[in-house]
Formats: C-alpha cells, structure tokens, sequence
DNA sequence: TAACATACATACTGGTTGGTATGTTGGCAG
DNA sequence: CTGCCAACATACCAACCAGTATGTATGTTA
C-alpha cells in the first residue's frame, strides 16, 4: 500500500523540524515543572520559555495533562534509566555500582535546591492523578528492580550479604536517596545532601558480606 | 494602668468566638493545603470548607501566605512535637522511644496516600518562598534534635552504641522516615510504608550496642 | 443613648488560567 | 498552476484567582 522511502528528503526536514518544536516544548515544560510544580507551571510561561506559541502546543499535545504525561515518559523516566538502571548492568562489582550511582548525585547547589524530579512530581501528582501516579509508579518500580536485581547478582557472586532481602534494600536505598533529598532541598544546601550521601554509601558497604570488605 | 478582669465574661465571649473563626480557617487551610498543595489550595474553596466568609479571612490574615505561615507555626509544628519531640522526653529506653514514635506513623490509607504535612509544603515551598523555607526549617531542626539528644542520652546510659555520630543518625531516621513516606505516598499503599516501618525498626535495633540486644 | 470598635458579610476588580476558534504559511502531489 | 494538508500563529473566551472596598450587625464605652 504505502511506498517506503518515496521523496524522502523533504519530508525528513519537515519531520524534523516538528519534532524539534515538540522536543522544545517538553524540555521547557520539565524546567517549568521542576520550578514550580505542574499544577502552578503555567501554559504562557512554558510557551515564552519554549519560544512557540499556544497553537504549536496544541497542537502537539492534547492537553496540559498530556505534556506532563509526555515530560514524565519522555524526560524523567529516560534520566533516570540512565542514571540508575543502566550503570547498574555495566558487570562492575555490585556495590561498587550502587556506590558509583549514588556518589553520582548531582550536588550542585541548583540541584540541589531543585530536589529530585521525579519525587517531586510523584509528591506533588500522585494523591491527585492516577495517568501520573500510574507513569510514575513505573519508574519506581524500574528503579528498585534494576537495584533489586544488581543486588541478587551480588548474592550469587558471594560480594552481597545473603542474610538480606534485595527487594527490601532496593526499597530502603531508594527511600535513603528520595529522603536526604527532601532534607537537603528543605534545608537549601549542598552540605546535608553530601553527608547523606556519605550515610548511605556507608550502609552500603555493610551489605558486603563480613570477611570480604575490599572488593574492587 | 489596664484594669485586668474589666467586663471580662462578654469579651472573653467575644474573644473565644473571633478565635474559633480563626481556628476554623487554620484547619480548613491545612486541610486544603494538604490535599492538594499550598499553591493550588484555593481560598475560595478554604472559605467554603472553613464556613466562613472572606471578610472574616481577611480580617484575621493579611495574605494567603500569612495564612500559610499560621499553618506552619499553629498545626504542623505542634503536631511534629506531640508525635516526635515530647515522646522522647518521656524517660524510656531509647531506642525503645524512638521504635514507638516510628511505629506510630499512621499507616491508615488515608494517611498514606495524603503523605506527610510538613515534607509536602518543604518540599513545595522550600524553593520558592523563604519565609515557609525558614519556618519549615524550624520544625525539621528541633525532630531532628530531639532524635540526636535522645540518642546522645543513650549512648551515656550505655543503651546505643558510642561508635556512631548522633547527629547523623538522627538525620538518617528522618531520611528514612520521609524517604519511605514519598515511596508509600507515590504508590498509594499502606504495605509500603508498614514495610518500610519495619525496616527502620530493624536498623534502630542494631543502634543497640552488641551485648545489650534486649533492653527492658 | 450616642459614639465607636470589633468581627465579620457582600460585591466587586484586574489579572491569570487552560483551552478554543480561526487565520496563515510553506512545501508537495497531481 | 492548483488544490491540499501539516504545522503552526493570533485572537479570543469563560472560569477562576487573590485581594479590596464597602456595608453592617453586635457589642462596649463614655
């Protein structure tokens, strides 16, 4: 039926200049979201930041409620495969990873007093909107497996205790890192959330078993 | 110069009316700004909670965000003392006040899903508003003294472990504490958090020092 | 009883919100 | 050259927002 590949140039460039438009509106509304929260994040500020106009928007997206959607799938969930699922299957010694990944939490003031997007999101979204809480429950559950799972490894390879749960440590590691966030985002300095990630890389080395504290 | 107990049954009258308007509209804010945040909360919707009027608002308060700041200073403060600093004045063991204030986190749905007062309007407002950051910051500073004083009185009577700072480890509860909090908050579940109660229940059993495992 | 203050109630305002209806432009197939 | 459609741009809208101006009932004071 549809000929692949016919007059492929031109409508490649005409693709790509929509996508870049739809592209720029996500990353202005993941700051704007970040900034204030969705529900406060305004359409007209997203749009000046964006530099598209409401029609574009719409154009785009549905509804306030889909770009926020849109942010979670294709901003949030992205960053944090990134930063906690994928680092943990590179095959490096499992606590090394887990304090590799935690030791990589930005800690830059501006990070710092921005908290965490997806906590953020998941605080402020989740009592009230269940496309949200929905979307957002799957990258908790993403997060915890990809630890839970690295964890289990270690077990095998004896460089985990094996008196501990791993679901249970992913969950306790996650609450660590959400919880020195909120702490550190609260207080509005850097320093909190350095000590509490000196705290939790600590804890970390207790899971390694007794006699094997050193393992590279 | 002040004739004291002038006419004092009809003022104290009036007094007691004026204040449970005052009291109304503190309840009804905190209620609203519970449900679904301190910017989204309209006052509109606070009046018709509260029963009362603008003009009575208004006349008690100079700006929603003076009635915010009443919020924060005349619930949310009181109720973190009853659940989290008086307790622990109490002269028990502990480690064993600090298991019974964790295990008295409500776990109800309602409660879980609606998340924690005082970590949702931090970590709403603490970036844009220094005057909730301020009052905010108060709160958290006098739990996690209390937890550290409490800690440090241990470790002189010899029921916690000399080898661990208790300014960190009080930082570290209340990590967990929140941290769990969000995690049960986002997947709107009770298990999560009666899960989560039962791990930081396990980690401040090992505070205890190794030959004192069952104290009282 | 007259003057006055407290404690509201009612009606309104200017600005902002998410959303829509309609107009315009540029490439491209026929 | 013509018609057509994707990809916007512009102008507008009702609803809602925090805040205000003004009216009023109920005591208290002199």
């Amino acid at each position: 039926m549809l000929a692949a590949g016919k007059s492929p140039k031109r409508r490649a460039t005409r693709l790509r200049d929509s996508e870049r438009t739809r592209e720029r509106l996500l990353q202005a509304a993941s700051r704007e979201i970040y900034r204030s929260g969705f529900q406060s994040a305004s359409l007209d500020t997203i749009l000046a930041v964006a530099g598209v106009t409401k029609g574009a928007l719409y154009y785009h997206f549905d509804s306030k409620e889909a770009l926020g959607y849109a942010v979670v799938e294709e901003v949030i969930a992205p960053d944090v495969r990134g930063k906690w699922v994928r680092p943990l299957q590179s095959g490096k010694d499992p606590i090394n990873a887990l304090i590799g990944a935690v030791q990589g939490i930005p800690v830059r003031p501006a990070d710092v007093r921005g908290g965490c997007q997806l906590n953020n999101l998941a605080q402020e979204m989740s009592p009230l909107d269940a496309g949200f809480r929905k979307r957002l429950a799957i990258i908790f559950q993403a997060w915890r497996e990809a630890v839970a799972s690295v964890l289990r490894e270690g077990q095998t390879l004896g460089s985990v205790r094996r008196d501990l749960q791993p679901a249970d440590a992913a969950g306790l590691l996650i609450a660590m890192v959400e919880g020195y966030g909120s702490l550190a985002k609260n207080a509005q300095d850097p320093k909190v959330m350095k000590a509490g990630i000196r705290n939790i890389v600590d804890w970390l080395r207790s899971l390694r078993p007794p006699g094997n504290r050193k393992r590279v």
